[in-house]
DNA sequence: ATCAACTACTACGATTCGTCGTAGTTGAGT
DNA sequence: ACTCAACTACGACGAATCGTAGTAGTTGAT
């Protein structure tokens, strides 16, 4: 099986946030369950890891490997980011508000009226 | 010069960006103002365009290409990729407000004032 | 001590991107 | 109409990233 570029690390990505304590590679490919070879988790963990994506620990013979972020932090990280790299944050704030449902609008005001009101 | 991954495109874009009328390969290549080869230039162009981040009008002997969005749209398009792509999306939407500035966070008020008050 | 499970290391193909050359096209000026 | 500089199309190559997996060595449990 062949995947898009970075699909099967945003499969595992996604499969070890369900799991803050963390996983084995075992069980990551356990959960996997496609036909992808065990080596080739933890390559993919591997790299994780050496993106800080993941932390790890020795439990017996195997990594249990968990997120340093969890998936909401890292999709808000990834928000700021693309906010402070615009030489204009407050226009993409603008737009990215303009872009939002209803519903969106609704939560951040909530949220906006208990951080520092 | 070797640049980092993506690094030239996002420098074409900033400059294509400071023009919304748009820019022929010459006049970027001209405000790039490092070594860089003009086919080189040309290539980047065309890539932006076959991403569908630039458009480009055929002017003269040129084309002339202008951003298909600006660079605050894309920024804002991109962090609404991020917030919905999330499997919580009022929960990266909390962590994100988390981690504005005051001042961003001022600003945000006054845009959800004026959106569907 | 043995063995299954696990890790480290290596490798290869595909894709993206930086980088540029060659060849062909075209508009502008003579 | 002809020439020439400027421009476009196409191809190419190296580095980096990622999907994919094998081999060899290590280690905990039995």
């Amino acid at each position: 099986m062949t995947r898009g570029r970075g699909a099967l690390e945003q499969a595992v990505l996604r499969i070890v946030w369900t799991s803050p304590a963390g996983l084995t590679p075992g069980e990551v490919a356990e959960r996997l369950a496609d036909g992808t070879a065990y080596t080739t988790v933890m390559t993919v963990l591997s790299r994780l890891h050496g993106k800080g994506l993941l932390e790890r620990v020795k439990e017996g013979k195997a990594f249990r490997y968990r997120p340093t972020l969890s998936e909401s932090e890292l999709a808000a990280e990834r928000m700021g980011a693309d906010l402070r790299a615009a030489t204009a944050p407050v226009e993409v704030l603008s737009h990215f508000v303009a872009r939002l449902e209803p519903d969106e609008v609704e939560a951040l005001r909530r949220l906006l009226r208990r951080s520092a009101p």
